[in-house]
DNA sequence: TATTGTTATACTCTATAACTATA
DNA sequence: TATAGTTATAGAGTATAACAATA
């Protein structure tokens, strides 16, 4: 009875000291991450992620497309485009076939520019994680995995609606 | 020389993908506790960390207390403060010794509440945690250790001040 | 002077809802 | 009607800076 119920305990205490610890070291990370690109590039997250989608389209997205890859709304990706066209990295192309639509493009500048930081950003990732080697990497990796197909499916059944995040896939 | 480059090039890649992979991980489950203590107790993270605090402190923490603990600005904890005053929850006492400063402390209803969201949420955490075993978990654990304290490290030289994230140690 | 905390202001990222132009 | 995109507004979470009260 007692060594049911400590272990029980235990288990409860590792899932949260490990969710704790795995929310600490990514935000640490991401925010190392932010720090430079905003030092660096004067440019955020969301804006890098954004020109990370349309590097490898070059024929241009449209901003529904991109809504859907950054997972938000609408109305955020016209700021975001808005934002970077005023630095004119981004371009509001007229989309063939349909005049409602924009096939957003990167500028050759703003292709110049996102290379140049995708670049630092790789080493930047590459000097944080060289705490672990390449059979860490992949465990992490795999692990990861696995909590990551089981938190999606988590979070399609759950009673609350699924809520916009963004994607940061991007150079994956 | 081909090997060379490509197992560089692959370490590379596998950097990249493991932080995409974290922060994919990270977001989802973020996303789903965010979410639920909105729709279940109209709350968010930085109020339930700053209870979280409180709730290992009978006795109170001063603002400025908090304000590190959470690794927030003070204006910050004043506004959250201010919220959680305005629900009950909390309540600014005297600070015996020293008139600039307030003892912060859970009010018993705030406890009581308290100890019911954290009940629940850690629950959650081991629903999401639950696609990992035991060891896998204690696996992953050990891998973010090493990965924090590397990370900390690359932080706190870093050229660029280190910026304030939120903390979230609370029932660690 | 230095510290504690508040107020005022602003920025980023996000959301929803109402709207326009086109399909 | 339905879709693509914009505008307007809001809210959370964060920051800095100027300020008052106290040490």
């Amino acid at each position: 009875m007692r060594d049911l119920e400590s272990r029980v305990s235990d288990e409860h205490h590792q899932a949260l000291k490990l969710w704790l610890r795995l929310l600490s070291c990514t935000t640490r990370v991401e925010g190392v991450i932010r720090n430079r690109l905003r030092a660096q590039f004067e440019t955020s997250l969301a804006r890098f992620d954004l020109l990370a989608q349309l590097e490898r389209e070059p024929q241009g997205l449209r901003m529904s497309e991109l809504s859907q890859r950054l997972m938000v709304t609408g109305a955020n990706v016209t700021g975001l485009t808005d934002q970077l066209e005023a630095e004119g990295l981004v371009r509001r192309a007229a989309h063939p076939g349909d005049r409602r639509a924009f096939a957003v493009r990167l500028t050759s500048r703003g292709r110049r520019q996102f290379r140049r930081m995708a670049t630092v950003h790789e080493e930047w990732v590459i000097e944080l994680f060289s705490a672990l080697g390449a059979k860490q990497k992949d465990s992490m990796y795999a692990l990861l995995g696995d909590l990551k197909q089981h938190v999606t499916a988590v979070d399609g059944r759950a009673p609350s609606r699924r809520k916009a995040n963004r994607a940061k896939e991007h150079a994956a």
